[in-house]
DNA sequence: GCCGTTTTCGGCCCGACTGTTTTCAGTCG
């Protein structure tokens, strides 16, 4: 098993364990290995080589066994004794909003109901409010909170698909019968949500590529199948395709499997009648039909073909036009890094300046800081920096607003840091008008520089509240305050398109990761890509600014100052 | 489950809101 596979096992355990009403600190052992698998930089299966399990925070006797099992057997006795308790069914209904272990437990236990399906049924026959402690509020929640489930599909977000994407295409990519293999269709394009994997391999041996990927061992099993495909479903359900082209085909392919469907048909018509032969790129491709290149991320049929034919279309922000990140959090509040870590990390990505941005005091699950706690924060911040001279770490915070609008902390302390984000974590149901008077409070107030994931929604898991997205930009440009493009793939929030009308707006985004931990600073790249989509430029990025810049557009003095 | 010790048990982030109660349990962030 690798660590992803580890991870997710003991993730499960630990919503079974909740659902049994187990020991919550044992629920909390559990979840946090899985977090700290999950954000291994080696593989766990090397540290057991050297025998280093033991040395992991928070595994002893019993987490150090299982580990082992796991390892060596690639299962766990243990896991397979709590799935015959608590059917898979079960752990569905922990994604309905408003349904948590408790009630998971309780309904299961009283019922014996295992399904989505025969749950959403109870419900409409009024069965649920008879069990005690339920009642009919909680009954039409689960009904609605089934159909917003439902209504968001199978889709999973980019954050799960690519990684397994990628896996396959380095498996195909070993083969030496394979020319070329690309990640094509929704996930080059960098869609927050897809539906399925597919990929392109050129080679002239298609039955031994097919062959191939029936053996890879997270195929979960095949489906179709014929002369140039093989269809089928990966781990978690995933849908993949494999399509294979003889090598001469593959660069025309490469641009066809790639585009969205009305994309490829106005592709389809402008290649109608043009000589390809001999192409070795797309740029080739699209020179050839006297095009500009369009870069993946625009073939949506937004009018990129029109634009492209033009010689107009932007040129892109990418990964490498970040200078830094604006938003990342530490072990201060709920971060699983350091100080030290997190600057580290972020000078190795060739950064020049990182913004440490913790929680602020109201949000006390994050051990938020207080002013006092955040002045001794930036004292240590401030030590760290005589260390460097290629590098800065910026104080800041992510300040709580208040549901009456107002900041978590006093303006005077806010005044005294390089960058404050202001993020709404709390009062979700509030109406779009008042949920907007909020923002517009936090925009208005001067040392806001940027406001956080503007509408709280969770990708697959929750919608975003409502905001009046048109008046939040004006405000916005008004006031120079930037909107950020959370990067974290479950958020992506703004999204593309309200990225792309705030740069039409004159409003400036900052692509920031988000970072829990030093390895999720590369997140930042689902933003990038995000932004792209919403064809966000360099020069309208705020973290693409050098730092000097940065912190004159910021209004802060630049030096030791404050 | 783990951990640390003032060392083999007792503590392990918490505060607000919701829906169900009629004084509180469960959920969420």
């Amino acid at each position: 098993m690798d660590n992803r596979a580890i991870a997710a096992m003991l993730d499960e355990i630990a919503d079974m364990l909740e659902v049994l009403g187990d020991n919550p600190f044992k629920v909390r052992a559990y979840r946090r290995l899985a977090a700290y698998v999950d954000h291994l930089d080696t593989e766990l299966r090397e540290i057991h080589a050297r025998g280093g399990l033991g040395d992991i925070p928070g595994v002893g006797k019993a987490l150090r066994a299982k580990l082992e099992e796991m390892l060596e057997t690639g299962d766990l006795a243990y896991y397979r004794r709590l799935r015959e308790r608590v059917p898979p069914g079960v752990l569905e209904m922990l994604a309905i909003p408003g349904l948590g272990p408790r009630k998971v437990g309780l309904i299961y236990s009283q019922t014996g109901i295992s399904s989505l399906d025969e749950l959403y049924r109870a419900a409409q026959e009024k069965r649920l409010r008879q069990i005690p402690g339920l009642g009919g509020k909680t009954e039409f929640n689960i009904k609605k909170g089934i159909d917003m489930l439902r209504s968001l599909g199978r889709e999973v977000t980019l954050g799960t698909a690519l990684p397994r994407a990628l896996q396959l295409r380095d498996y195909l990519a070993e083969m030496p019968q394979v020319e070329a293999v690309e990640i094509v269709g929704s996930i080059r394009r960098g869609k927050p949500l897809v539906g399925d994997v597919d990929l392109l391999v050129a080679s002239s041996d298609e039955a031994a590529v097919r062959e191939k990927v029936r053996k890879y061992r997270r195929v979960l099993e095949v489906d179709r199948e014929g002369p140039g495909y093989i269809h089928g479903r990966l781990e978690l359900g995933l849908e993949f395709e494999v399509i294979v082209v003889a090598p001469g085909d593959f660069y025309r392919s490469l641009l066809l499997c790639t585009g969205s469907r009305a994309h490829r048909e106005k592709m389809v018509e402008a290649m109608r009648g043009v000589d390809l032969r001999g192409v070795d790129s797309e740029q080739a491709i699209y020179q050839r039909l006297a095009m500009q290149y369009v870069p993946p991320e625009l073939r949506e049929d937004r009018g990129e073909i029109e634009r492209a034919r033009e010689g107009t279309l932007p040129s892109l922000v990418t990964v490498e036009d970040l200078r830094g990140d604006l938003h990342v959090h530490t072990d201060w509040s709920d971060g699983g890094s350091n100080l030290r870590e997190m600057a580290e990390a972020a000078r190795a990505r060739g950064y020049r300046y990182l913004a440490v941005t913790d929680h602020s005091q109201s949000l006390a699950v994050s051990r938020g800081l207080d002013v006092e706690r955040l002045r001794s924060q930036v004292e240590e911040i401030r030590a760290l920096n005589r260390e460097w001279t290629d590098f800065r770490l910026l104080t800041g915070i992510e300040v709580d607003i208040l549901r009456d609008g107002s900041l978590d902390l006093p303006d005077e302390v806010l005044a005294g840091l390089d960058v404050v984000i202001a993020s709404i974590h709390s009062h979700f149901r509030l109406s779009r008008e008042e949920q907007t008077a909020r923002l517009e409070a936090a925009i208005r107030n001067p040392h806001v520089d940027i406001i956080g994931h503007l509408t709280g929604r969770l990708l697959v898991r929750r919608p975003g509240y409502e905001v009046d997205v048109d008046r939040v930009l004006r405000l916005a440009r008004e006031h120079r305050t930037a909107l950020e493009i959370n990067a974290h793939p479950d958020r992506l929030d703004i999204d593309e398109e309200t990225a792309r009308r705030a740069c039409q707006a004159g409003v400036r985004v900052a692509i920031c990761s988000d970072a829990h931990h030093r390895a999720d600073l590369d997140l930042v790249s689902y933003g990038v890509l995000s932004a792209r989509r919403g064809w966000v430029g360099r020069s309208d990025v705020l973290n693409a600014m050098e730092l000097d810049e940065l912190l004159a557009y910021l209004g802060t003095s630049g030096g030791d100052a404050g």
